[in-house]
DNA sequence: ACAACTATGTATAAGAC
DNA sequence: TGTCTTATACATAGTTG
C-alpha cells in the first residue's frame, strides 16, 4: 500500500523505522477498533517497539474487566477457589477493624441477599460486601474504574488479589518453561 | 475495502458476521505480523468472537515466553521490593488506624497527612501510603498515556499488572485449546 | 516526531462454489 | 466455516513542511 512494493524485513534505518511503526500502529488499531464494531468482538492490542514505551490498546467501549471476566470465567474450579479466597480475605478484614464497606450505587433490596457469614465471633452481612468481594470479576472491575474505589479495604483486596495472581503465574511459567 | 462502503456498526446478520469476523482475523494478523518484521517491535493480539474461541496471536519468532521475560526480568528485584512494601503499609493501616485515606481528589491542602504509623523502627507516611494506591489505581491509566510513566515504581507496578493479564490469557489458550 | 499529499499496493465486500 | 473472483475502498510508501 504505497508508492512501492516493500520487501517483508526489518527497515534499517531506525528513523524511518520508527515512522513506519507509528504509522502503522495506527493503522493497526483503527482496524482493531473496525473489527470490534462490525464484529462484535472483544480486543486486546499490545504494541511494543524497540524505541517507544508499550501500549495497550482496547476498545473504550469494552472496557478491560469485562474481557478479563471472560477469561478467568473459563474455569469453574478457579472461581470456585477465588470466591473462597475473598470471602476469607473479607473476613479476615472486618474482624481486624471496623472497616466499612459502602454497597456502591447498587440499590440493595434488603429482601435479597441475607446470607451471612460465620467466622469465629464475627458475623458478616455478605450482602453488603457482595458486589465488592464476590469473586475477582468485581476486583477487576475496580481495576478498570480506579475512581470507584473509596476505601482501603478495596484497595487491599484488589492488592491481594494482585499478588496471588502473580504467584499463580510464577508456578504456570515453571511449568511452562 | 470493497465492492460498497459500509457502515461502522455491528453487522446484524450472524453469519455475515461471523464471516467478516474470520476475514478480518485474518486481516488483522496478516497486518501485526508485518508490523512486527517491519519495525521490529513485539506484538500480542488477542481476539475473540462471542461465538468462537479466543485466539492469542503473536509472532512465531517472537515467542510470548520471550516478551514475558523481558519484562519480568526487567526489574524483577524492584518489583519484589515495591509489592512488599506496598502490601505492608496497607495492612499496616488497616491494623493501626481507622482512617479514611482521602482519594483521587489530591488536596494538598494544610498540615497534610499528619498520621503516622509505626512499625519496627519505621514510620510511614500516610501520604506516602495514598501515593502508593494513587499508583495502584492509575496502572490502567498508565498503559494508555506511557508518557505519565515518570518512575519506575509506577513502572514496575503496571509491569506486575500486565503480566497478569497476559497470564490469564495463556491460560485461557491452554484450557482452551 | 506528526500532518498533509498523492500514487499505488492491499484488504475486503459481495457473490458464487 | 474456507476458498476463489472482481471491483472498490482503504492504508500506506515516499515525500515535503
Amino acid at each position: 500500500m504505497g508508492r512501492k512494493k516493500i520487501d517483508l524485513k526489518t527497515i534499517e534505518c531506525p528513523k524511518e523505522r520508527s515512522s513506519k511503526y507509528s504509522k502503522r500502529k495506527k493503522g493497526l488499531l483503527k482496524k482493531a477498533e473496525e473489527m470490534a464494531v462490525l464484529c462484535d468482538s472483544d480486543i486486546i492490542l499490545l504494541v511494543f517497539s524497540p524505541t517507544s514505551k508499550p501500549n495497550l490498546f482496547y476498545p473504550h467501549y469494552r472496557p478491560l474487566s469485562r474481557i478479563l471476566e471472560k477469561l478467568s470465567n473459563m474455569s469453574e474450579y478457579e472461581r470456585e477457589e477465588r470466591r473462597a479466597y475473598t470471602k476469607k480475605t473479607l473476613v479476615k478484614l472486618l474482624k481486624n477493624k471496623n472497616v466499612e464497606i459502602p454497597n456502591e450505587n447498587h440499590n440493595h433490596s434488603s429482601g435479597r441477599d441475607e446470607v451471612q457469614l460465620q467466622e469465629d465471633d464475627k458475623v458478616i452481612e455478605l450482602g453488603e460486601a457482595r458486589e465488592l468481594l464476590d469473586d475477582n470479576t468485581s476486583i477487576l472491575r475496580n481495576w478498570q474504574d480506579p475512581h470507584r474505589v473509596d476505601d482501603l479495604a478495596k484497595l487491599t483486596i484488589m492488592e491481594d488479589h494482585l499478588v496471588s495472581i502473580l504467584s499463580l503465574i510464577k508456578k504456570a511459567q515453571i511449568e511452562q518453561g
